[in-house]
DNA sequence: TATGAATGAGGGTTCATTCAT
DNA sequence: GATGAATGAACCCTCATTCAT
């Protein structure tokens, strides 16, 4: 009733509602939005079915809120990335590294190319995840700049060259699908010299 | 014995096979796998759900005749096109640009795209599509080493750097989902430059 | 257009009607009314949906057909047994045995079973099938009197002590439906045992 | 964690999956397993048909239930008849008539039966239904062994006699099918002295 | 908060039957 | 007679969501 015990019910429930998603995040990955099932993700978690329309009041809304997150999340590090203290081609190489390595970047793309086709979801969300991802853009397009300034990148227009790295990236994340593996290596390196002048 | 043409029969079914994958591969590029249902796809054919089922014996059936037929129709292509009397890089810019600009292709990547998360597909359905993807990147690898010997394109293994242009070009595509288009611009001239020497 | 024409194209319609029954028999047993469908009874036949309709107008009517056939065959043949010259207990013997031995009559009374209880039979045709049923009673129910005359056979109502007899040559024989043989052994000796005074 | 009474709820949930099957035994033996629906089960049972799978997960595993809970409630019950302080004569009278008498054994059999040629069915379930139907001829055997050593009833494999007696109580109780009463009295008297010596 | 029973629309699939050739 | 395309109702089952406890 106190404040704080407010504030505390409020800390415990946002809790509970990224344990959701983080046990959500694979299941839907690996099956798809549309074949996981709100039971699935309830299982997932250890909860009731009923009990997680407590903190989703949808499962639209439980995909809103992961999309959000895991944008964020990935805007955050590239924001960061822009900032660090190193080459333009490191920086790339650093990103394209991770993104091909950390599960849960194939996990994220995989969610979001589904969201892409998926009838589930309105037309507002996939607007709002366009959006992120177009911001997401801005700092990939700022190292691509400056890379050229130093006459280490390729010429064209940066956001363009941005665009195309990730596009590539997650093409290639994309084949990395259960049972859908392309026998051909993929190494940050190679990918990153593409854009190299 | 039979008082029809069993020939023309054969003929006849073929084609109406044909017609209700032409009429299915939009419907189902548009609203993904799982959304679109035998009912969507027999209205759109103008048939009857029982009737579509005398062509198909399962979704999963109708959907790998789709595939198989979609990527031999590509497959013929891309090797046609390495027979070209072209430059090497005149060759890229050409595929690359009928990707982009073929309404069908753009279709046929979301549906493999689709197959590849989607429960309702079996194992065998996704080895085979993943094996034909792979037997349709040798005219393209094979377009590499040729450019590589007259010098205009990146060093590396040439069956890496098809797989790279194909999965950007993949990556592009997806990204022109309804609802999702991202506001940069994409052409066939600047995807090329990149493997340019 | 001549007589003999209509005569020789009725004989090889009623040729062919057997030769239907003849195949669907064995696959409706084994199936079961509802599993077997007409396309089913066709195929057996080796010839096409449409053609097996211009012999039997309904699935109702085939069924019809085949077992007023089924038990007019057997009438006879339990007519014939009735007139042998020979001990009433051996005629019994016989019986019981044939119908263990022979294959049709498993196949008719699983077929029968299955028509009881099967929604797709008219009220109409169980009863045919039950007064065929009662009338084929009556020699056997001879043969129980005259064993009674002789002092061989246990006193009662002969039509009961027929009906007793083929209601648990009935019973056995549908304990040998596929998948469902009890281990315990039958022979016809021991169960005629049962109705010697 | 729960604010449910945990075991009152198993004990709600025991007896609604016994009240639906309560109310289905008599739908299905009555129209046949093919065609009885789970729809018809539903309502029979008075709910929703999605509810009904909440207890139920598909039409098999009923069946199974089903099947399992009436041949243990006969098991039990025919295992007291044979504790009974009864001379054996009188246990088989009274075995007869109850089954004859008792409704709810005609469905059984019926149900029973009708497994047997049902392709809904699948062998296992099948394996099951008749290991328990075998198990369960024990107890009556042991009655015969006892009544052949009293010198009162026939001789001959005791277990054979007891299949004999069980096929031919249910040969009878299959001609009991609505629409397919044959003119026949039937007794339990006269059904256990074929068993006398 | 937490649980799971309850609902009903919708999806894939089958099948008896009809009809044009 | 012979064929198989065509129809649509019905079946089994799933699932997002609501509600009483």
């Amino acid at each position: 009733m106190s404040p704080r015990n407010v504030d505390r019910d409020m800390q415990h429930r946002d809790q509970k509602i990224s344990d959701i998603l983080d046990s959500a995040v694979y299941t839907i990955a690996g099956k798809g939005i549309g074949a996981t099932s709100m039971k699935d993700i309830a299982q997932a978690a250890g909860i009731s079915i009923g009990n997680l329309y407590h903190y989703f009041k949808s499962k639209e809304e439980l995909l809103d809120v992961l999309l959000k997150r895991s944008q964020q999340n990935y805007g955050e590090l590239v924001r960061e990335l822009e900032r660090l203290d190193e080459p333009p081609l490191a920086k790339l190489a650093r990103l394209t590294r991770d993104w091909l390595t950390v599960e849960e970047n194939w996990a994220l793309t995989m969610i979001r190319q589904n969201v892409r086709t998926s009838h589930l979801i309105s037309h507002q969300i996939r607007r709002d995840v366009t959006d992120r991802f177009t911001d997401n853009l801005a700092p990939i397009a700022s190292i691509m700049a400056e890379g050229q300034k130093r006459g280490e990148i390729k010429d064209g227009d940066p956001t363009q060259l941005a665009f195309y790295l990730v596009s590539l990236i997650q093409g290639l994340t994309l084949q990395k699908a259960p049972g859908y593996e392309v026998p051909v290596a993929v190494e940050a390196q190679s990918i990153v010299n593409l854009f190299v002048k």
